[in-house]
DNA sequence: ACCTGAACACCGTTCAAGT
DNA sequence: ACCTGAACACCGTTCAAGT
């Protein structure tokens, strides 16, 4: 056995990865293995150990795609709506729509544990999130001083969040719930107003 | 082998939960499996399907069990308070606190995904720890009907809980968000702040 | 009747061995 | 040099067999 070279470490990697993208958006985080995609892409399991650390690399790079995705719903939403307040309850809703449209995928996002640090480019793919939503809060409250807006925009996303995952995972319904959009827009609607009443100066 | 009569089944109950529940409690999901239990509990792993249906059904009393410790929490927390826009905040901060205290027990709460249908006495334990929120609510806003409380007490719950889960889970970290309590108490006294702005008559 | 533990169908990861 | 697949140490769940 050995000694195919049929393709480049690169084209593994990049089939790898496709192969990976697939099953976690189909049957998420439990359908992914090893074993699984190694015999998706026509390769033993020792392979994938040669072109990747391990899985936690593999899911992270995975990761790193979905973040892309998500980063192109979100900014195409930003770009599309003029008022700031407007703009800020679309941005929450198209995170929300996200979360409903590729559940495994958003949630492999978030729920999965990387073991090593998580690198720097990844991190980059983060902060440009952010600042899609720093934008028109600062719009929103001009006097606000860049650190607390970092920091409310981060406590507003920290509530989108939730009601996402709690979504997803079937605890809004557990609950009683009786629509995601409404506790959604109650939530950013009233934490915007709050906000206003504090009319920095 | 076989026929001990050691223990009866309630007696094998009791200590496979013990057990579960310490398990979970320092090593998290990961760390639970039904060898383990067995062992720990000087049984074959055979018998614990004797007297469980699966794990899925031990997780289930284990998270019940962290459910009533999470309400004894929270309901002290609320005797405690008398204004209601306080005590609501007293709440939020108390949820976090339990979190962060229990991080393993508190995150097998939320994200396992139960397989049978969550029983109705499972029910029962997260419909209490709900009334607890929604009386100062209603302190807060007299004039809110019951329906709209609820999903008032729902919205803010996925609040509150998204910026738990994503501090336990590192996110608030990677992202640059100083101090959770910190992003707790924008989060609430904006939302209760919003809400007031409403006035319903 | 009660309990066991081998069996089945899986895991992630490693590394000696084959071409 | 490149790749394999058996090996190791695990999983949840079942069920024939032993006392």
């Amino acid at each position: 056995m050995g000694r195919r070279n049929d393709h480049s470490r690169q084209e593994i990697r990049d089939m790898t990865l496709k192969v990976a993208d697939k099953i976690v958006a189909k049957e998420g985080l439990q359908g992914l293995s090893a074993r699984k995609i190694a015999s998706a892409i026509g390769y033993s399991v020792g392979s994938l150990y040669i072109v990747f650390q391990n899985l936690d690399d593999i899911i992270l790079q995975v990761n790193a795609r979905s973040l892309d995705k998500l980063y192109t719903v979100i900014s195409k939403t930003e770009q599309q709506c003029r008022q700031p307040d407007a703009c800020l309850l679309a941005l929450g809703q198209a995170y929300l729509d996200f979360a409903m449209k590729q559940p495994l995928r958003w949630r492999t996002v978030f729920e999965y544990q990387h073991n090593a640090e998580i690198p720097n480019w990844y991190r980059k793919k983060i902060f440009r999130l952010f600042k899609l939503v720093e934008k028109p809060l600062l719009e929103f409250m001009p006097t606000l001083e860049p650190h607390l807006c970092a920091q409310t925009t981060r406590a507003l996303w920290g509530g989108v969040h939730g009601i996402c995952i709690l979504a997803l995972t079937g605890r809004l319904e557990i609950v009683g719930a009786d629509s995601v959009q409404n506790l959604m827009e109650l939530l950013i609607t009233n934490f915007l107003a709050g906000l206003k009443t504090h009319h920095y100066d």
